[in-house]
DNA sequence: GAGAACTCTCTCAGCCCTAAGGTGTCGAGG
DNA sequence: CCTCGACACCTTAGGGCTGAGAGAGTTCTC
């Protein structure tokens, strides 16, 4: 009658059917994969980052800077709203790379509540040597799908985001 | 030439394709999406939960022993690989659990270094509550997509997860 | 201009997790 | 029967995050 279960959802959705055959689950079957592959990157990423001296945490906030271009200049706010964490998260992000030399911080001159994160010229240097290992780990992970299935997966995940509201707010 | 960006990681790829046109970021377009689903996700389900009194983690350890079926039991090693966390965070989520009445403890019979975990009344109550609300929030948030969309994506993520060796296993 | 409302960053307590290590138990092979 | 490696669970230290809130500075409103 149906398939056999291929994945760990296959089987969780086998027995939701089993033991609460009056709900519909098939949500989670979106949902619940979402999680599990969001969990088996990190893992990935951070065996990646680690090779480099780096952590998820810390790329995230390096990258950042490096994709603002020249001077790779951003405030604590805008990294905020890219990385999607709270400001007090932020707070000790920069407290580790400052302490490292990988960025600093100084008053912004235009708004003297704000302060401006600036890449150091180290800082610089870990996320270019870091990046290709990180995009070859990236490229690893996906070479289970045909370059259709990822355009196809991307097309989706993006509907998606959109359907939800995040959209991105340029400034 | 290309379409306006519609999402924040189609903002991060044309940031890349500007600072560093040497490199194919395209794997970035699948799996930085991946990861804001998961947050965006997350936090709605919390959100849900927190209405029945509940928080992902012990949401997570009652669906698996209630899924198991009668007599709604496992050990802590079983909700440990369901749960993909280490064996210190599912102590810590069984006392809780214990604390508040929802599951117990009891050694093996059969294996005297095992514990046999049980859903109480109790628990098996809280998950049966908060099962409905939890699938309407899955719902709503997969509202943006048509069925088509759906079976698609969930098609997709599940080919993704085998080729990444998340093979289930059955004891 | 003065005061109110808002914004930016930081601080701190608390939560949940990981990593590493300890104790007790099982079971296959000598 | 006894030993030794494997296993099951717990303990603990430490890391990163959230949520609440404080202090300083800015912008709005009248």
């Amino acid at each position: 009658m149906s398939a056999p279960p291929e994945d760990a959802l296959d089987l969780i959705l086998a027995q939701w059917a089993r033991e609460r055959p009056d709900l519909d689950c098939s949500p989670m079957g979106v949902i619940g994969r979402i999680s599990q592959l969001q969990r088996e990157v990190f893992l990935r990423q951070r065996a990646t980052f680690a090779e480099h001296g780096l952590d998820v945490p810390s790329f995230d906030v390096l990258a950042a800077l490096r994709r603002a271009g020249p001077p790779y200049q951003l405030t604590p706010t805008a990294l905020m709203r890219t990385a999607l964490v709270t400001s007090g998260a932020i707070t000790q992000r920069l407290d580790r790379l400052e302490e490292r030399g990988l960025i600093t911080r100084g008053r912004s001159e235009a708004d003297g509540r704000a302060v401006v994160v600036t890449l150091t010229e180290a800082g610089r240097t870990a996320l270019d040597d870091t990046l290709p290992d990180h995009l070859e780990t990236e490229r690893t992970m996906l070479a289970g799908l045909s370059d259709a299935d990822r355009d196809q997966l991307a097309g989706l995940l993006r509907r998606w985001l959109v359907a939800l509201g995040r959209v991105p707010q340029q400034p």
